[in-house]
DNA sequence: AAAAACCTTACAGCAATTGTAAGTGGTGCG
DNA sequence: CGCACCACTTACAATTGCTGTAAGGTTTTT
């Protein structure tokens, strides 16, 4: 059962929003503060987001171009406001479809369907900035050129990529690639940042993965 | 540059189209003749196929079914008609945005941008029936099942995917994987293809490669 | 200049993949 | 029936690629 979760101020509407979609067949969650609105959005853990722009504190945009950042979840941007110049920066905010309110039920529930059919086939993609990464295969794209990486490596990456565009101290990879449990050699991360590095050279990439001194490692997009 | 393909019948509205994502510095094919659409469709190597549903010949709905089937082209549908069972229809038909004419080109162009945007995570992905093949690393993909099958096995997979759900004989794939230059002993086939059999069967698709006794395998969805 | 942090290269064990070989199973025709 | 043909399966060995260890080099900081 897939899950939509709906940020949406207003209440009336937002319980008619959540019963369209139950009615539907879909787990419907509501967001009820708007104080930290993503947190609340990653613990529901969406297959799908249904996204007003008029919010209490950071609007519908803002949210939306913070979630597609960091995650690769479909966004459904509905307001009230029916026009050309918001619907053009949605999109261009990377929101994947935009409808005005009033919206007929079933045209919602359609596209909504249609938006998790597509990203049903991208799941498992770990995104930071332009690049992307296949979590289960670690085939790391960049516009038309693509990577696959060794498993070691592409788990480096994702640590690294989840966390875009903080920096990651040693330990923490260290523990998320080989557990905290024993003692392992430091080196071995540093010889897996060497290959990783080397890896994403091929797709010009090289200069992607930036030491902190001290701290750990960070991604950096260059343009 | 991407290549959108547009299929539109009435002559002054296609030059408009055509025209409309020049200027936003696309690529535009039309399609000139109806009689072999899915033949002039595929040659152009469309990124996104702008369809429109009135069409001399097959209807659109048609067109859009038949791509979904084979490809992952992304498909606009743009319609005069404005109702919402239309594309309450088209999206059903895997269809992935529905626009009603009149249309502002800046719409038109900043939804056939998103789609492409979002097809760029699904580039080089192969299709037949419900199964889907990333054709880069060999993850076959049903439902939220998935295995990564090693190169051999994958490039014989690909091969019947391609032409599903038509029979291809030994010799094809044989060709197709080794080259026809020397002659290599059918047998590797048929070991690959019970490894082919015996990892498909990880997701449940153990009989989904079907033998032709004395003409070759092919693709058999079972539901 | 010395210490600390980080980077690189080489090497060997291990696991996965691939083709070869050899034999088994099943179908259809005389 | 039984033979011929086609298809399937299992076992094995060569090859390749991945991973961690070791050892030494480079850069930055104090």
């Amino acid at each position: 059962m897939a899950t939509v979760v709906i940020v949406e101020d207003d209440g009336y509407l937002r319980e008619e929003l959540e019963h369209t979609f139950i009615r539907e067949g879909y787990r419907a969650v509501s967001i009820s503060s708007f104080e930290e609105p993503e947190k609340e959005i990653l613990e529901s853990e969406p297959d799908l987001v249904v996204l007003d722009v008029n919010l209490p504190g950071k609007s519908g945009f803002e949210l939306c171009k913070w979630m597609k950042l960091r995650t690769s979840v479909p966004i459904l941007i509905l307001t009230a406001r029916d026009a050309l110049s918001d619907e053009l920066y949605a999109l261009g905010l990377g929101a994947d479809d935009f409808l005005t309110k009033p919206c007929h039920p079933k045209r919602l529930t359609a596209r909504a369907e249609r938006l998790l059919q597509t990203y049903k086939k991208v799941r498992n993609l770990v995104q930071a900035g332009d690049v992307m990464m296949d979590a289960d295969t670690y085939k790391v794209i960049l516009g038309n050129r693509y990577v696959t990486l060794p498993e070691t490596e592409g788990k480096i990456l994702k640590v690294l990529m989840e966390r875009y565009p903080s920096v990651v101290s040693k330990k923490e990879i260290t523990a998320a690639l080989w557990g905290g449990e024993e003692y392992v050699d430091e080196n071995i991360l540093q010889v897996n940042m060497t290959r990783l590095r080397k890896n994403l050279d091929h797709i010009g990439l090289k200069s992607m993965v930036k030491t902190e001194r001290g701290k750990g490692y960070c991604l950096e997009m260059i343009e």
